[in-house]
DNA sequence: CAGGGGTTGATGTGATCACATCTTCACGAG
DNA sequence: CTCGTGAAGATGTGATCACATCAACCCCTG
């Protein structure tokens, strides 16, 4: 574990379970933990200086979301990427995403239409001064603002599990996409698509740019995770 | 809790926690508990005879699954079914069943094919027989060995999801579906359409096949899904 | 110097205990 | 008779301990 988990504060008549349970998922969506490392329960309970009990359960419980993956050997490790799984996550996105777009496009009033697009302008700006955390968080932060306009407690799970699941790499191919915005590079926005298809109430439009937005996603990080997946074998000898 | 938990010997090698979500996934999936009802890890223990913790991880891990819920008062019950959930729960297995049928398509060999229709004309003597038990697994093995032939661990875990939150409506289902057998009553064989699509390698109409598959089940539970929704209040006064 | 076997430390699993909280039921005041 | 109050039991949460298993490491033998 060479990073160290941000933690925030723990609310009150939260359970130290749940907490750390947040502490974990937020550190694998921000990348603190890297593809191929392997975590152990007194190692995060250590760091996050809670006991054993809370630690097991949160790593129960992620591995249960597959962010977290159970080896035959009894021990939790960060899943490894390959272009298999890569293919299938985007794949499963595009279908979930779209549907989730679909259903929530017309509950989606003025005002969320407006904290969107905020939301968008401050990824922009994130982007451009290659704050990447803050980007990935706009970026979480606007796909939640539509498919929760109308409330789903089925569809919208399994949507924060693939982003869950993809965790790790959001951060590289944002990464890529700050660098291409600093070269003055400027890539179709899709967000901004997004909402236009949003406004004009064109559910087709919708779907075609968010399956865009993964796709996009998914050339940002060209042979990426190839690296990433070759800097996580080399990380598993530490 | 008033039906027993049918037991499986436990597998050598099996964690004693993995053998206690077994057994409760395949409790929930056979519908022996009815939505609305508490469970409790004492008495789900005594019931298992096994201790605490097992039952806590099991637990834990469920409710991560969605197929049992966790409410305020840190107490689990299986989920209520409601015609909002229920919709969304069939929209989403028409995406993600649809997108693995159409990816598995092409994986399909002859022996797989047999299989696949050897477990279907086996579901239908289950179901003139009125065997719903065996009607429910060799449905879930039908589809299983349609979305297995191409190997996913992103999509099929999401899949078994889903059926687990299904779990205690196939019954109600099949069900259905076996008075209208027993009543001379034959309705369109969708896994027949299904295996002759993936004969023909016609991806569109295995997509349409699935879809009318799962359809069909929203059709034959109709107001059924309400009829539950009351037992479950009035289980839940017991 | 290379390979194998034994030892020691680390790790996950399961059990048990202590405690805070919630539920339930009965009793008594209004 | 109704509603509020208090006590007792039940329940989930968290901590700590014991144990089997696994991994790494070192030393010995060839």
């Amino acid at each position: 574990m060479v990073a160290r988990i941000p933690v925030t504060t723990r609310c009150e008549g939260e359970t130290l379970q749940e907490w750390t349970y947040q502490q974990l998922r937020r550190a694998i969506l921000s990348g603190v933990f890297r593809p191929g490392v392997s975590v152990t329960m007194r190692g995060l309970a250590e760091e996050l200086d809670v006991s054993l009990m809370p630690v097991r359960e949160a790593l129960r419980r992620l591995v249960a979301e597959h962010a977290l993956t159970l080896l035959p050997n009894r021990r939790v490790t960060v899943p490894q990427m390959t272009p298999a799984r890569f293919d299938q996550l985007c794949a499963t996105r595009i279908a979930l995403e779209c549907l989730a777009a679909e259903r929530a496009m017309l509950a989606v009033d003025e005002k969320r239409l407006a904290q969107m697009q905020a939301t968008d302008e401050a990824m922009n700006e994130a982007l451009l001064s290659h704050d990447i955390a803050a980007a990935v968080s706009a970026n979480y932060e606007f796909h939640s603002l539509l498919y929760t306009a109308a409330p789903s407690d089925v569809l919208f799970p399994l949507i924060e599990n693939l982003w869950l699941q993809f965790g790790p790499f959001i951060h590289g191919v944002l990464d890529r996409v700050s660098d291409d915005f600093s070269a003055g590079n400027y890539p179709v926005d899709r967000h901004r698509e997004t909402l236009s298809a949003i406004q004009s109430r064109d559910a087709f439009a919708l779907r075609v740019a968010i399956e865009a937005d993964i796709r996009d996603g998914i050339s940002a990080v060209g042979r990426e995770e190839l690296r990433v997946a070759g800097d996580a074998s080399q990380a598993k000898r530490q």
